[in-house]
Order: C-alpha cells, then sequence, then structure tokens
DNA sequence: TGAATCATGTAATAGGTTACATGATTCT
DNA sequence: AGAATCATGTAACCTATTACATGATTCA
C-alpha cells in the first residue's frame, strides 16, 4: 500500500470539482496559477495510473460523439474519502515553517470538499500556528543577525515578512467564514 | 557533464561562507530557516560526493587535535566559478512566478559573493518581474472567479497578498543597497 | 558505564524531469 | 494539404526519502 504524493493529491481535488481528462488537468496545472504542479506528462499519466491502481479515481466509459480516445477519470468513493482524510488532517507547526504550498492547496479543495465549518475549524488552527511561526521566526531574526551579510539577513527578514503577510491573510479569511458560519 | 541542483548550489553558497563538515551543514539546514533543505544524511552526502566528482569542492586534509575523522569541505576555484554563475543568472517571470525560493537563496549569499553593485542591479531585476507578475496575477484574480467556491477565491488572494508584501520588501531591500553602493 | 551526540555513510524505493513517440482531429 | 492542437503514453535518468548501519567521543 503506497501512499499519495502531493501531485496525487492535486490531482484528487480537482477532479472532485469536475471530472476531466489527463489533458485538461495539465491544462490547469500549465495556466493557472495553481501551486507549481508540473505540467509535463512523464508526471501526470504515472500519477493518473497510481491513483487507478488504489481504485481512488475510475475513467468513466463514456465516449462521447468523437471518436477520439480521451479517458475523463473521477473519484470513485474511495478517492473522496482520502481526499477529506487528507484534508482533515491537523495543522502543524512543521506545515507552517516548510510546507505552506500544502496547507494553501487543501484551504482551496476544503470548502467545496468539507463545508464552511470544516473550513473555519482549519483556519483556526493554521492562524493558532503560524502566529506561533512567526514569533519563533521573530526571536531569530533578532538573534543571529551580527555576523550574516546584509542580504542574507535581509532574506531572512523577507521570510518573516512573508509569514506575517500571511498571517493577516488567515485573520481575514476567518473573518469571511464566521460570517458564512453565522448565517 | 551533470548539473547542479539546488542543494547542491546551497552547499556551493554556505561553503563559500565558510568551510564546513557534511555534518555541520546538516545542522545549518536542520536548525536555521533556510529555504527547506532536507538534514537527512542520505540527501547531504551524495550531494557532497557529486560536488567533489565535478571538483567543486574538495576535502581539505587538515586532521586537528582529535583524531575524530571529520571531512571539511571547501569551494575550489571552480566552485566559486559555479556559485558565481549561478547567482548572475538573470531574473525570469517565471523564476518569480514558480521558484521564488531559488531568488531569495541566491540572494541570500549575494552580497558574499558578488559585492553590492551586484545585488543591486539583481534586485532591480527581481523587482521588474516581480511587479510584471503583481500585474498579471491582478488581472488573473479580478477575472475567472466567478465559479470557484469562496476557499479556492480565497486561496488566490492569498497568492496575491504574498507576491505584494513580497514587492514591498523589494523596494525596501533596494533603497538599502542604493545607500551602499552610492557611499 | 551507558546515553547522547558527533560524524559519515549505504541501500531500496519511488517520483519527477526530460525527451521521445504516436496518432487523431480541427483549423486555415 | 499542412500546421496546430488534442490526447495519451513510455523510457532513461537522477534525486530525495526513508531506514539502516557503524563507530568515535563526550558527558553524567
Amino acid at each position: 500500500m503506497q501512499r499519495i504524493t502531493l501531485l496525487g493529491y492535486a490531482i484528487l481535488g480537482l477532479l472532485h470539482g469536475k471530472a476531466s481528462s489527463g489533458y485538461e488537468l495539465r491544462k490547469v496545472f500549465a495556466e493557472t496559477p495553481m501551486g507549481s504542479f508540473s505540467d509535463s506528462p512523464g508526471a501526470i499519466y504515472p500519477a493518473l495510473r497510481r491513483l487507478e491502481d488504489l481504485k481512488l479515481i475510475v475513467a468513466s466509459p463514456i465516449a462521447g460523439p468523437s471518436q477520439r480516445r480521451r479517458r475523463i477519470l473521477q473519484l470513485t468513493r474511495e478517492g473522496i474519502g482520502a481526499l477529506k482524510g487528507w484534508l482533515r488532517t491537523r495543522v502543524e507547526q512543521e506545515d507552517v515553517a516548510s510546507r505552506m504550498n500544502v496547507l494553501m492547496l487543501r484551504f482551496a479543495f476544503m470548502e467545496d470538499a468539507l463545508g464552511e465549518s470544516a473550513t473555519l475549524v482549519f483556519l483556526r488552527e493554521f492562524e493558532r500556528e503560524l502566529d506561533a511561526y512567526v514569533a519563533v521566526l521573530g526571536e531569530y531574526v533578532r538573534g543571529d543577525l551580527g555576523s550574516m551579510a546584509t542580504s542574507a539577513q535581509l532574506a531572512l527578514r523577507s521570510g518573516l515578512l512573508g509569514y506575517r503577510a500571511q498571517a493577516k491573510w488567515v485573520a481575514h479569511a476567518i473573518k469571511i467564514y464566521q460570517g458564512k458560519v453565522k448565517r
């Protein structure tokens, strides 16, 4: 039983939104600012094959009017389960520190798959870990800098500013979801 | 002639600052917020071996007082050349769009290796491409959103805010280096 | 003396990159 | 008819991950 890569989850998330062919998925990766997944066939088609082997997706046997060969893939019940399980994973400090892209990918799919109140729970965890990490990083930036080149110091500072911007965003997102959930 | 991975360049940059053992490099990756490189021996030691094979680094034969086996690595002249060549690469739109981490890594090493005025040139290119990309992304965010879930929209918006924060940072960094270079 | 840390490595595995290959369909 | 695009795949190669292995030195 092998595990699912980030690309695999990205595919599951997209297919949950809309059953698609490999080619359509490639276009999404190529043309929209979705993480930084490769649109190369050498990445996508083997990933689809693996998800099929795990029975998380199936090709629907529809042929359509044209005879052009085309495999429209959709989630199975197990696939939906795997996606939801991943989306419900707890947010850890390590995630905000070095896997922010994963958190944002999860968030992008979350409302559709889990609903508004689960999304709000996620955002609150996200905020908690992010604030904690901003504090840690702030300490670090105030510390060691003496010996470092200006550019290295500034690079660190850029990281801190990025996390602060993210923290402001999370607070904003929480407000929006509080409004949604209350209603 | 194989090419150098990002981990390889990170190692070159660190060794340019200070000759170190593999173990010391691992500690840097584990304990400082330097990109998100793995500190696992299965990544570092093979990477060091590859750089040695390319003659970009060498182990200094110093033994020190203790007999503990320890290989202190330092850049060769070719290694310095490879590092500088990488640092001098032009900044492309694609870099800011999906390889920001690479740009920041380059910047962190830049002042030490290339000096202040080359760093300023880099920052100006960075700013140009970043502003252009923020405009593109802004267009995108104002466009397609209709059909997307709120969380997907917000995820996109988070990306945009991140790039805006980065743009502010670049402007700030440019000011600092203008001051340095003028003097 | 035993635990923790210093220190360097290897082996199996699996996933992504790059490049190639093939053919159908649509557009001009 | 020819070019562009649609559409799916394969093969070689390389790198990172994970887990294991080994031994020296320091510290309590």
